[in-house]
DNA sequence: CCTGGCCTTACTGTCGGCTGGAAGGTTCGG
DNA sequence: CCGAACCTTCCAGCCGACAGTAAGGCCAGG
């Protein structure tokens, strides 16, 4: 099939696919004797699995590690599970961090329903950002 | 005072002053007669703002809207207010996203220590990352 | 007078993940 | 045979928040 069948099967545009394959996601494909690129069924399957892979955060590169670890004939799956492991740790991070945010929002949120805005006057100083300390 | 001790004072690189001044965050200073730029407590006080506001997740142009605002005179926070319960809308959903990320992940891990590594034998199609319909 | 450190503007590069466009070749239906 | 829709390569640009560098000006201490 060619470039666009399979944007179409992957939910992928054929901008994208070029884009992963430069990256070396995705192996360069045969090529009709016209020049156009040529996939098969199994890319479909590899391009959804750097879909699925990317929908739980990876980035490509990591992907790309991952895939090249497969492709050199690592069976073991412990370079993947390490990946996840990192990662997770990453995502826990991200959450802390946005819960923080999330707190401190509230928090501001609150206060500005409080405040009288008349006595908003130092234009240099939001009073429902800025720190309570004055 | 002049850019190198704004940035210590409120712990910013030069660099950023200059870009935030770029992005209309921080007004154009007094220039000494050599050309440098020469800073009052009060930029101290607005830089630091920034960096408040910054810490609670809004992006530079957001912060350039709250300060804007205040700056034409406008008195009332509510666009403040508001753009605080957009943001945290916004958070929320990061948030939520990270969180079927992470469960995603778990799962995956769990499945990545169960699994036979000698399974693994389709290069294009990884066991633990892939989905479960096949 | 010289050196080192600060300052100036302006432009480029970085990361990640694409997207757009130009300029051309191919294929298919009518 | 023609036009539309597809394909090709390559190069540029976008978002956000800076950091790096060049090429120069200024200022204080010894």
């Amino acid at each position: 099939m060619r470039i666009g069948e399979l944007g179409e099967l992957a939910d992928v545009s054929t901008k994208t696919i070029r884009y992963y394959e430069s990256l070396g996601l995705l192996a360069e494909p045969d090529r009709t004797p016209a020049g156009y690129r040529d996939y098969s069924v199994a890319d479909v399957e590899r391009l959804r699995f750097v879909r699925d892979a990317q929908s739980t955060g990876l980035t490509l590169s990591e992907i790309a590690s991952v895939l090249e670890l497969k492709s050199s004939g690592e069976r073991s799956c412990s370079h993947t599970l390490d990946l996840l492991q990192r990662h997770l740790a990453d995502v826990d991070a991200q959450i802390k961090r946005l819960r923080a945010s999330k707190a401190l929002l509230n928090e501001l949120a609150q206060r500005a329903e409080l405040l009288d805005p008349a006595t908003c006057t130092d234009l240099n100083r939001c009073q429902i950002i800025a720190g309570g300390d004055g």
